[in-house]
DNA sequence: GAGACACTATGCACCCTATG
DNA sequence: CATAGGGTGCATAGTGTCTC
C-alpha cells in the first residue's frame, strides 16, 4: 500500500539523486527507502528511476510522475496551511450587545448561520438599550454591538434597514390617507400620542426633536411595541414605529408611510479600543458576504 | 432475539537492523 | 543499493456482553 511517505521518497530521490541521502531527508533508513521505492515501482508497474553507479536518475516515465508527486505534496501543504489558519477561529466566545428588536428580528438567522459555520464559537447576546450598547463597547465589556445609523468612519457590518411608519386607529382622520399621500411627522406630532420606545433612545420623540418638532400630547409611554398597538386599539392615540415591529395582524389599526421617509440602519460594530478577535472577524466577514 | 459495543486473536504491511 | 529476517502497528473477523 502506497502512502505519502513513499511519494516524499520519490521526490527526495529525484532531488538528491541518491537513495541514502533521500532516506535521510524523509527520516527513513536506507533499507526502508530502497524497499519503499521498489514497492512504488511495483505498484505502478513501471520503473521510475534507473540505478547506476553512485547515482539514481529518473526514467522517461519517472519525470512526469515525479512532477505530479510534487504537485500533490504541494497541494497537501496548502490544505495544511488552510486548516492551520482556520484553527485560530474555531473556538472562542463573542459577547454581543443589542437592543431587543434587532435581537428578535435581524440576529436569529445571522447567528444560526454563524453557528453552523463555526460551531465551536459561542455567541453570548446581551439585551440592552442602544445607549447601553455604546457604553458597553466603549468599556470593552462586549466584543461587538448593534448600533443605529453608524457614522461612515466606523468599521461597521450592515445588518439591515427599515423605515418608520405611522400607525393609527382605524377611525382616526389621518387613517383615511392613502399610502401615496402618507402622513408627515409634523402632523403626527400634533396628535394624542402613544410613545413606544422599544428600549431605544431613538424613538418618535427623538425623531421629532431632530426635525425641530415636539410631541405635544404624549398620553402614554411604553417600552414594548405590542403594548402600544394594544393601547391604540383603545383609541388612546397614534404612534410612530419601525416597520419591522409591525405585527402580522393589524386588527383595527392602519399603517401609513411617513412622508418624507425616515430610515434607520442597523449595523454591527466592534469595540473601538481593542483589536477584534479572530472570532469577531469571522462574524464580520460572514456579514459582509451576505 | 436483534443490534450495538468492547475485547481479543490473527494476518498483513511496513520499517528496522544486519549483511552481502 | 538490495535482500533476509524480525519486530511493530493496524485492520479485520470472531466472540462475548449489554441494552432495548
Amino acid at each position: 500500500m502506497m502512502n505519502l511517505m513513499h511519494w516524499r521518497m520519490v521526490v527526495a530521490v529525484a532531488d538528491t539523486g541518491n537513495i541514502t541521502r533521500a532516506a535521510e531527508r524523509v527520516g527513513m533508513t536506507q533499507s526502508g527507502a530502497s524497499q519503499a521505492l521498489a514497492l512504488i515501482e511495483e505498484t505502478l508497474g513501471v520503473q521510475l528511476f534507473s540505478r547506476e553507479n553512485r547515482q539514481t536518475l529518473p526514467t522517461a516515465i519517472g519525470l512526469p510522475v515525479i512532477e505530479q508527486a510534487r504537485a500533490m505534496l504541494g497541494a497537501l501543504e496548502n490544505i495544511r496551511s488552510t486548516v492551520d489558519a482556520a484553527k485560530g477561529i474555531q473556538r472562542g466566545t463573542i459577547r454581543l450587545a443589542s437592543f431587543p428588536m434587532v435581537l428578535a428580528t435581524f440576529l436569529p438567522p445571522l447567528l444560526r448561520q454563524f453557528n453552523r459555520l463555526y460551531p465551536g464559537i459561542q455567541v453570548v447576546a446581551l439585551e440592552v438599550s442602544d445607549d447601553e450598547v455604546e457604553t458597553l463597547l466603549g468599556g470593552g465589556l462586549v466584543d461587538v454591538g448593534v448600533v443605529l445609523n453608524p457614522a461612515p468612519e466606523r468599521n461597521a457590518g450592515r445588518l439591515g434597514r427599515d423605515a418608520w411608519v405611522a400607525v393609527l386607529p382605524g377611525g382616526h382622520p389621518l387613517a383615511r390617507r392613502s399610502v401615496e399621500e402618507g402622513v408627515s411627522l409634523a402632523e403626527l406630532a400634533e396628535q394624542p400620542f402613544v410613545l413606544a420606545t422599544g428600549g431605544c433612545s431613538t424613538n418618535a420623540r427623538s425623531l421629532a426633536i431632530d426635525a425641530g418638532l415636539q410631541l405635544h400630547d404624549v398620553r402614554v409611554e411604553v417600552r414594548e411595541w405590542s403594548s402600544a398597538f394594544t393601547l391604540m386599539r383603545e383609541n388612546i392615540g397614534v404612534t410612530l414605529v419601525p416597520e419591522m415591529t409591525l405585527p402580522s395582524q393589524l386588527q383595527g389599526l392602519r399603517v401609513v408611510p411617513l412622508i418624507p421617509r425616515i430610515d434607520r440602519e442597523f449595523a454591527l460594530v466592534v469595540a473601538a479600543n481593542k483589536p477584534p478577535s479572530a472570532a469577531v472577524q469571522a462574524l464580520l466577514s460572514m456579514l459582509a458576504e451576505n
